[in-house]
DNA sequence: ATTTGAAAGTGTATTAAGGACACAAAGTAA
DNA sequence: TTACTTTGTGTCCTTAATACACTTTCAAAT
């Protein structure tokens, strides 16, 4: 990474912009989210993971550095969810970075470019770094109070990511390389918060021909264990060429 | 408008972000854009209207100022497209408030938020203001280049204007109160970028139950007169309330 | 060894929506 | 009166959406 190498004015923390991510991982049973514990006293809300950006990269760059520097996090699916601004995230006073930037310049607010992510959930272990102490899957279900105006940018995520799998099929990038229908299927169920009918979505997916079954099964369960799959990428891809983008959810 | 009248910190513009409109109207022929010349000599390219925003207002209130200070039009259709930040938008040195704001700090680039609206082209003459002798409707088949990065920014407008009407109807604030479903077919045709057969289109539009016919009709055309409907604003919005948001197309 | 519990896996019939397609009717202008 | 232009309409066929229930296969407990 170049951008604390060089010093000159370029790679100087911008105070007037952030990036915040909204990071989502799939339990096999519901969608959650990774949220950062800001609060060294209790009652302090959780928050969204993000930082100011650098005056030398561009958006979708400062978002994946966020990812990496605070979770470890590379080459994961990203994607833009908008801007937020109210001049009221003047509230972000706790923020470390933000009250010397604020220092600098008194009079600018900050406006945050949010982001979702998907990961597998097993690629994030809150132990792995010093900031994973703070870390911590949270089911979405659960969320009622976040930090600064991070519920509304929850909410656009889990709305965005509802109309995105709706045309794209991304929830691959929650599921490991192997995983059953059953999972997928309680996959789009999390997302989607409403219930599909099993055969339904069962036809429904396979129809499109762009995931395959493995010779393997699942091992060491108390019932019928399930046929494996893995995702056909190139299948997917040639989809998409021919400008294909309903999956009819 | 509370802006220019508080003078503190508050109402400085902020030099690190800006807004973007693309401002959307139709012509019954074909989809149009708002832009601006802003060239004194030849071969400068045109833009997209856009400003600094002030540090007292969310990105909202700055989009709708825009709008209003630069073409006269209050109360516009207007949905966020997300937000663009390139450090090379550095290179948006003839603005002059831009140029103003940087001598104040130096080390800034701009980010900018875009949003799309969409206007009934009668309610906009390029007449009506001095901001306006520089503006004209471009018929977006014909931009091939354009200022900054608005190329970038005008195609994920297109996009996300043909995604959205996928969903809502939202196509009724590029038309006056009447219409003709011809009218409205053609407006179809020119955001999707496809031919609609024109039977199915009708039968599809008048199932949804949201327009409603008119006992008048088209008068001197030189042809059968077409019957003129109008938008139910009411039905639309019981449908919206029961979540329905797929027009199928 | 047998039973129990738990999830996997499978097919059909009905209804709704999408897509293709052609010709008569109503006005103006020449 | 004729020519021209756009409106307005219905049917058939194919594809997609939805609703619905029972058997299979394994582990664990008895």
């Amino acid at each position: 990474m170049k951008k604390k190498v060089i010093k000159n004015k370029l790679v100087e923390l911008n105070p007037n912009v952030s990036v915040d991510c909204v990071i989502f991982g799939f339990d096999f049973e519901k969608l959650n989210v990774l949220l950062i514990d800001r609060g060294t006293t209790l009652g302090i809300p959780l928050a969204l993971p993000g930082n100011l950006i650098y005056n030398s990269e561009n958006l979708d760059e400062a978002a994946s550095r966020v990812l990496e520097e605070l979770a470890g996090l590379k080459n994961i699916y990203l994607e833009q969810i908008g801007a937020f601004g109210d001049p009221l995230r003047i509230t972000k006073i706790t923020d470390q970075e933000w009250l010397k930037a604020m220092r600098a310049e008194p009079s600018a607010r900050v406006i945050t470019v949010a982001y979702f992510s998907l990961v597998k959930m097993s690629d994030y272990v809150p132990q792995a770094s010093s900031f994973a102490k703070n870390a911590s899957w949270v089911s979405v279900q659960e969320i009622s109070e976040l930090a600064f105006d991070h519920l509304e940018i929850l909410n656009t995520a889990k709305e965005s990511l509802k109309q995105k799998i709706r045309r794209q099929p991304i929830g691959f990038n929650l599921l490991p390389e192997k995983f059953t229908l059953s999972q997928l299927h309680r996959l789009y169920e999390s997302i989607l918060e409403k219930p599909l009918d099993k055969r339904n979505f069962r036809r429904k997916i396979q129809k499109l021909d762009i995931i395959e079954s493995l010779k393997e099964k699942q091992k060491g369960v108390p019932h019928k264990p399930s046929q494996l799959f893995k995702f056909n990428k190139e299948k997917y891809e040639l989809l998409t060429k021919i400008g294909f983008d309903n999956f009819g959810f």
